[in-house]
DNA sequence: GTGATTCATATGTCCTGACATTATTTGACA
DNA sequence: TGTCAAATAATGTCAGGACATATGAATCAC
C-alpha cells in the first residue's frame, strides 16, 4: 500500500484504487474484517477524513460494508455497482463479436413535433435525425431512431457511422451525463417485422431515451426497438 | 432556512432537504446562480464541510451543478436522480388507484434447482415459493414468481399478501440493498396468456431479479412477466 | 445460569484551519 | 483598444481534533 504524494491524483483516489485492488486480488476475501479507518490513517500517515472518503467510495461501489460500532467488512459477495444498463449486445462485444451498424437514414433538418417536445424544443425546430439498423453477423438485431438538437447539424456521416454517437457529442463539448430510459415491449409494425426479420408473434423489446448534459439540457432523444432473442437489459438497483 | 440543532436529523441532511425544497418551490429557477458554500456556511453558522456535504447530495441527485472557480448553479432542467426502477404500476399507485395482488400459490418447501442456483444455494435446498397475480381493477397485469432462501420459511400468508415482501424480509433483519434485474420480452405460454387475458400476438414484458442484502447474501430470486400495455420500466442512467 | 449494566471498539457527525487548482475579472502597459 | 499579468472568487483536497451513537463483549448482580 503506497501513497505517492507528488502525484496529481488525489490521495483518497489512490487509496481507493489500492483498496479495490487488494479486494479483487483475493488477498482479502468475502466477509473478511477490514482494517478500521483510524488504524489505516495511522499506518498510511493520512488524515482520517481522507481515508473515510476512500472507504466511502468502495462502500458506494458495493465492495465494502460498514456498520457503526462494529466495523468494516468486505462484502460477502463482491458486487460491483454499475449505474448503467447493459444488454446482450454488450455481451457480444465483450465476447469479441463485431456487431455492425448500418446507417439507413441521416437528416440534418427534419421537423418532428414529438421528438422536439421530448428535447424541450419548439415543435417546428429542425432536428438532426438518424435511423440505424444493427446486425450481429447476418442477423438484424435492433432498429434505432435518434433525434438531436440543431446544434449537432454539423455531424458528419463518418462520425455517425464509425464511432459512438455520444463520443461525437462529447467532442462538441456536450457531455451526456444522465439519461432517462423507458423499457417496454410491443408488437412490431409490418416494416419493423421485415427489417428485423421477425416471424409472426415475435415481440419487440423497446427502449426510448432522453439524454441530458451536465446542465440538464437535452442532447438526444432515442427510440429503439430490439429483437428480444438478441437483447435483454441488465439493471442494477440500489435501495437507499 | 432554519437548522434545528436539537433535532436528531443530521445538520447536513436538514440543509439538503431545505435546499431541495427551495429549488422545487420554484423560488430558485433553472440556471440560477446558487449561493456559494462559504457564504452559506457563514449565514447558517455551519461548518463548510457540513454545507459541502449537503450540496454534494444535491449534486448527486442532479439538482445542482458545480464548477471549480465558477460556482454552483441550479441545473437547467431539474432532474431527480432515481436509483430505482419504476413502472406504470407505480404510476397507478401514485394516482391513487388500488392495484390488487392475489396470492395463487405459497409453498414453504419447494425444490427448484434453477432458483436455488440463482440464490447461490445447493440444488436440493428447499426454498420458499410464491406465485402472485396482480390486477388493476378487473384487468390482470402481472404474474410474479418469487423464490426465497429457507430462512424465510416462517413467512405468514398474512405478511405475504398484506404488505411488501421486502418489508417482511427487513422485519427479519435481512435488508435487500441491491438487486440485479434483467428486463426482456418474449411470447407468453398458453397458461400465461390465459392468466393475463392476452390475445394472440400480445407480447410479455419480463423481468427477473436477484436481490442481495448488505453482506452480499442472496435473499430473493424473482421471475415476473407483465402485460406490456400495463407496464414499462423507467430507468435513470448516469455516465461517470 | 440469566439478565442487566458497563466498557471497549468502531463508525458517524461536525468543527476549524490551511493550501491547491480553476475560472473570471480587473488593472497595467504598449 | 488589445494583450497580458495579477488579483479575486469559488470549488477541491487534506489535515487534526472533538464528541455522539451503535454494537458486541465482558462483567456484575440476582
Amino acid at each position: 500500500m503506497v501513497i505517492d504524494r507528488s502525484s496529481p491524483v488525489p490521495l483518497y483516489h489512490q487509496l481507493a484504487e489500492q483498496l479495490t485492488a487488494a479486494i479483487e486480488s483475493g488477498r482479502l476475501g468475502p466477509g473478511d474484517p477490514f482494517e478500521n479507518e483510524l488504524a489505516l490513517a495511522d499506518r498510511l500517515d493520512l488524515s482520517r477524513p481522507t481515508v473515510r472518503r476512500a472507504i466511502a467510495d468502495l462502500v458506494a461501489r458495493g465492495l465494502l460494508v460498514r456498520r457503526r460500532g462494529v466495523g468494516t467488512r468486505v462484502a460477502s459477495q463482491v458486487i460491483h455497482r454499475r449505474d448503467e444498463l447493459t444488454s446482450l449486445y454488450d455481451d457480444m462485444v465483450r465476447r469479441g463479436q463485431r456487431p455492425l451498424t448500418v446507417l439507413r437514414r441521416f437528416e440534418r433538418e427534419i421537423v418532428d413535433p414529438r421528438a422536439a417536445e421530448c428535447l424541450g424544443l419548439p415543435e417546428a425546430t429542425p432536428l438532426v435525425f438518424l435511423e440505424r439498423l444493427r446486425f450481429a453477423g447476418e442477423t438484424p438485431t435492433a432498429l434505432m431512431h435518434n433525434w438531436l438538437p440543431p446544434q449537432f447539424a454539423d455531424l458528419t456521416t463518418e462520425e455517425v457511422t464509425s464511432g459512438s454517437l455520444y463520443a461525437a457529442l462529447r467532442a462538441r463539448g456536450s457531455r451526456p451525463v444522465i439519461a432517462h430510459q423507458t423499457i417496454g415491449a410491443r408488437r412490431p409494425t409490418a416494416a419493423e417485422r421485415k427489417l428485423l426479420a421477425l416471424v409472426a408473434g415475435d415481440p419487440l423489446l423497446t427502449m426510448s431515451r432522453r439524454a441530458y448534459d451536465g446542465d440538464g439540457g437535452a442532447v438526444e432523444f432515442g427510440d429503439h426497438c430490439y429483437r428480444c432473442d438478441q437483447y435483454a437489459f441488465d439493471v442494477t438497483v440500489h435501495e437507499r
